[in-house]
DNA sequence: CCACAGGCTTACGTTAACGTAAAGGTAAAC
DNA sequence: GTTTACCTTTACGTTAACGTAAGCCTGTGG
């Protein structure tokens, strides 16, 4: 059971961000990684948070958002009541991605015929090109 | 083709953001609505272009990234070159939303789980609570 | 007449999410 | 033994996207 662990710069490379996002993270309590003396070692563990962070990120929620969505995965949480919002948060969440789902189809319908005009454009200058040339 | 037009308190009300964020997006170049002596008049352009950046908003664009898309509504842009920038730029774009389509479709699915274990956990909690009671 | 609702400009304040720099500790390599 | 490559903490700087407040103009109803 020899787990895996990562130096900060390491995980920094691999996820393609810098040591001082990670450390902002820990400073947010999002992160808590293990020390070796001042060291911080991190462990796979570690890594899936940082992924669910960045993931977050790419759709558009803010790190306070990014936490509540990890503390979801964290079984620490066993109040009555706090679940009940948990599963409130969840639906908000699932409504807010659905939002998104459509925002992006529409998009990329746009985006579709944005290309095409441009496409068409470009058709045209190439025409009157070939006359004058 | 008595065209309507809008107020920016109309528009603000109707679209649920501030005037000040609407005259903010005029500063950045994105609205440049005509005056009746010094008031703002808004037409049905206008308001598609707020709603463009709304969307752009609610998927992660920055409000740069949203004066990109804008532009790309926009005939006035004829160069040759400018259309071939436009046309990558359309290419990075989908591949953006293509990855954030993923990062949602995965979210959905760990909400589903997330939601699960909630659901467990209460049923647990609610067993022991009829037992004590 | 004047209060009041809405519009305008100018300008400083605020929050999030890091960037960047300074100053220093440690361990292996040359 | 001193460069090199990491690591650490502390702290001020920066950008985006508005918020907020002040001070002023303008039409309109009572």
């Amino acid at each position: 059971m020899s787990a895996t662990t990562y130096s900060i710069s390491e995980l920094a490379r691999e996820l393609d961000i810098t040591t001082r996002a990670i450390r902002f993270y820990e400073e947010q309590q999002m992160l808590s990684p293990e020390r070796r003396g001042q060291e911080r070692i991190y462990t796979a563990k570690d890594k899936v948070t940082l992924k669910l962070i960045l993931r977050g990120k790419r759709i558009g929620f803010s790190l306070a958002e990014c936490k509540e969505l990890i503390e979801l995965y964290d079984p620490v949480h066993g109040n009555h009541k706090q679940l009940h919002t948990f599963m409130a948060k969840i639906a908000e969440r699932r409504a807010q991605l659905q939002q998104q789902l459509l925002d992006i189809k529409q998009m990329q319908l746009e985006l579709d015929t944005a290309e095409e005009r441009c496409l068409a454009a470009l058709a045209e200058t190439d025409k009157k090109q070939t006359v004058i040339s």
